[in-house]
DNA sequence: TGAAATTGTCATCAG
DNA sequence: CTCTGATGACAATTT
């Protein structure tokens, strides 16, 4: 991305819904039989569709369909493919949403397989299926595959709870199995907490990726999150769905998430953007290939239409200002981006001057080789992507809803930066585009912009006001240094050299290498450019999240001056922060605050990991607890049915000695060998209340008879038998 | 308005 | 001895 191609005034709509809106319609069309051109015929019922979307779908149909001529074409599927298991794919076809149930979904599996939904093999039953059937059947029956199962193993090792629990959506009632083994204690689990987060499921927006957690720490359940999210308003990413409806999954979520390259990542220009973008976007898939075992599967849920409407209102009440334009806004769940090591290693806010508009982006901090210079630890939870991008979309807002990224950023504190780059890179990328369209932006532009950072972005706008304020002055400063930049970023992007952000700063020099948009903050101001870069010069933007303690430590970073980014004091290896704090000559205060920083950030991260084993503790717990009451049913059952068979032994052989005795008119002695063969629990004497006279005549046996304490020297039974006599075991049952 | 939940911070201990 | 992580306790804030 050396250069990037002029800028035109020419604008670009993309709608995000007439996708949805056609699927819809077709959808309407088929249940209505209309325009409807082929008949598929499965069990000996009919359905009625829509050769074109069958065909679209299913590689059978493709086939299948392109040997079919006329219209009113009628498929007769193959016998393997059933009712249950084709209705559900035929409905899916038309609403990208897939309905079935525990029960039937092996019959819907193996529709899709036969018909070729390969999609859904791959990005929907892999995942679920081992998930279902973990207890009853060898999860190597569904053999994990392509996206989920790389992308599920990466931290399976040491947490699965915790990658489970966030990147599923499964309804509680569906799909919740019996709790005998932990992993569907998982699954039953992630039911509990997905739920939360599910949205409103009658959307088919496709414009809309609820929000998952992005880790196994339940931050969308914080309040303060909850805070941020109306703020965004997105309170609808959480709206609690019906916990009666079916499993529902949706096929674009899935792919979205499991697929290399997550929509999230908000690279949308490649295509227009020149060669850069397209390499860039390449060079990200690469990453997040690379990156893959740290990210996980999410197949979340829902798409409330509720909530895009409301962030759709938003972009509407802008749209005025936009000559020709209809501005949609994305609201993009982030997971695929922040599941990119860099931008879980260190989130950052970073006010990064935006191409044609505002982004407001993630900015990596990692380690001392590749510090961010951006972003204010205020904003190390979560942080808001707002992109606009006239060139490619006409106009359209962004809005990442970041989630938890703490434990991912110490997952990969050891992570090499292979891995780190591309997303690294892709803020930057992002930035140098901002930057560079930075110029051409006008003032209704940058109003749109502000208007919609502080409605969608109470939160992650910490710097937006910042940011705007200095747009304007910045933009002059952007043309001078942008050509440069993008040409220096181009090579960082080939080399992956650590320092390619433009916004680093280089530590070694400890000189801002930013001769861009950021020169004026980074060398003009001194050592306080940086920091008050990150921290964001407008107090009404503080994060109202972090609270004022933290609106406090972030004025505090701004008064000491400091000539580092304050994510350094945090992020910084031990090593590397003193190296930090040697080569710079701080004062005792400047010295202390550092400190008392750095231990209140280590702590507070301490204190989440903590409070998040505390949760992982108590749900294994909860798992242990099912498991074992399932495992009591099931010996009390075994111990029910163990009794009766005694019963109907005792009686048998009460009968049998009944009848011998009679028969045989045995002598007491030879009654006395009898009753070594008998139980307690069914003595000799129940047999016949003759016995216990016959049996006393015998001095021998009274004592025996009546204790059953029998040894070996008596009876001479094998051990066996003396077992059966002797044993106490019955009590446990 | 009060209870519950969440989160940050401090103190302390152990490695 | 210093640093770091873990954790209980407390307080502030949010829901």
């Amino acid at each position: 991305m050396a250069v990037l191609a002029p800028r035109s005034s020419v604008f670009t709509f993309e709608s995000t819904v007439h996708s949805s809106h056609v699927l819809r319609r077709l959808d309407e069309q088929r249940r209505r039989d209309t325009l409807c051109d082929v008949t598929v015929v499965v069990d000996g019922q009919s359905f009625r569709a829509h050769r074109s979307v069958l065909a679209s779908c299913s590689e059978y149909f493709t086939h299948r369909i392109s040997a079919l001529a006329q219209h009113g074409a009628i498929i007769t599927l193959p016998q393997e493919v059933t009712v249950a298991g084709f209705e559900p794919l035929l409905k899916f076809a038309y609403t990208s949403k897939l309905l079935f149930g525990k029960d039937d979904v092996l019959e819907v599996r193996n529709s899709a397989s036969i018909l070729g939904f390969r999609d859904l093999d791959d990005a929907c039953f892999d995942f679920l299926l081992p998930k279902f059937f973990s207890s009853t059947q060898d999860s190597a029956t569904f053999p994990r595959k392509t996206c989920c199962k790389k992308n599920c193993k990466g931290r399976s090792s040491k947490d699965d709870s915790a990658i489970n629990s966030d990147d599923i959506l499964l309804d509680e009632k569906e799909v919740k199995p019996v709790a005998d083994s932990p992993f569907q204690q998982e699954v039953a689990f992630l039911c509990n907490k997905s739920v939360n987060s599910q949205m409103g499921s009658q959307s088919s927006l496709s414009t809309v990726t609820p929000v998952a957690e992005g880790t196994s720490y339940p931050v969308n359940q914080g309040p303060k999150y909850r805070k941020f999210q109306l703020a965004c308003g997105k309170e609808a990413c959480f709206t609690e769905k019906s916990r009666n409806s079916p499993v529902t999954l949706n096929k674009d979520d899935c792919e979205l998430s499991c697929s290399p390259c997550s929509s999230s990542v908000n690279i949308k220009n490649e295509s227009e953007a020149g060669p850069s973008g397209s390499s860039f976007s390449n060079l990200i898939r690469q990453s997040k290939s690379e990156a893959n075992d740290t990210r996980k599967c999410v197949i979340d849920g829902q798409k409330a239409e509720a909530e895009v409407d409301i962030i759709k209102r938003e972009a509407e009440e802008v749209q005025g200002k936009w000559s020709e334009n209809k501005m949609d806004v994305d609201v993009e769940e982030d997971t695929g981006f922040s599941d990119l090591p860099p931008l879980a290693s260190g989130l950052s806010t970073a006010p990064c001057e935006g191409s044609s508009g505002l982004i407001l982006h993630h900015c990596p901090l990692k380690t001392l080789s590749d510090p961010a210079i951006t972003g204010s630890p205020g904003h190390k939870r979560f942080s808001m992507v707002i992109t606009e991008d006239i060139k490619t979309r006409g106009a359209g807002a962004q809005v990442s809803i970041p989630h938890e990224v703490e434990e991912e950023r110490l997952a990969k504190q050891e992570k090499a930066n292979d891995g780190i780059e591309g997303g690294l890179n892709c803020s930057m990328e992002r930035a140098a585009m901002s930057v560079s369209n930075a110029r051409e932006r006008s003032a209704v532009e940058r109003e749109v912009a502000e208007h919609l950072a502080k409605r969608l972005g109470s939160d992650g706008s910490t710097n937006f006001q910042d940011l705007n304020a200095r747009s304007s002055s910045d933009s002059r400063s952007v043309q001078g240094g942008q050509s440069a930049s993008l040409e220096r970023l181009h090579v960082n992007l080939s080399s992956s050299t650590s320092t390619s952000c433009p916004f680093f700063i280089d530590l070694e020099s400890n000189k801002c290498l930013w001769k861009g948009a950021e020169l004026s903050e980074c060398e003009g101001t001194s050592q306080s450019g940086v920091s008050s870069f990150n921290s964001g010069d407008d107090g009404d933007s503080e994060t109202e999240t972090e609270g004022d303690s933290e609106a406090f430590t972030q004025e505090r970073a701004r008064q000491m001056q400091l000539p580092f980014s304050v994510d350094w004091i945090v992020d910084l290896s031990r090593n590397d922060f003193q190296q930090l704090l040697k080569q710079q000559v701080l004062t005792h205060e400047q010295l202390e605050f550092v400190h008392d920083m750095r231990r209140r950030s280590k702590n507070r991260l301490a204190a989440q990991r903590c409070r998040k084993r505390k949760l992982d503790c108590i749900h294994n717990l909860q798992c242990e607890i099912n498991k074992l009451r399932t495992e009591r049913e099931k010996l009390m059952t075994e111990r029910s049915h163990l009794s009766q068979l005694k019963l109907t032994t005792c009686h048998n052989v009460s009968s049998l000695c009944q009848k011998v005795c009679n028969e045989a008119n045995l002598q007491p002695d030879q009654l006395q060998v009898l009753t070594k063969y008998t139980s307690p629990d069914c003595p000799l004497s129940s047999f016949s209340p003759h016995i216990d006279a016959l049996l006393s005549q015998s001095p021998l046996l009274t004592s025996s008879v009546g204790s059953h304490q029998y040894t070996a020297s008596e009876g001479g039974l094998p051990s066996s038998s003396r077992d059966t006599v002797t044993g106490d075991g019955r009590q446990q049952l």
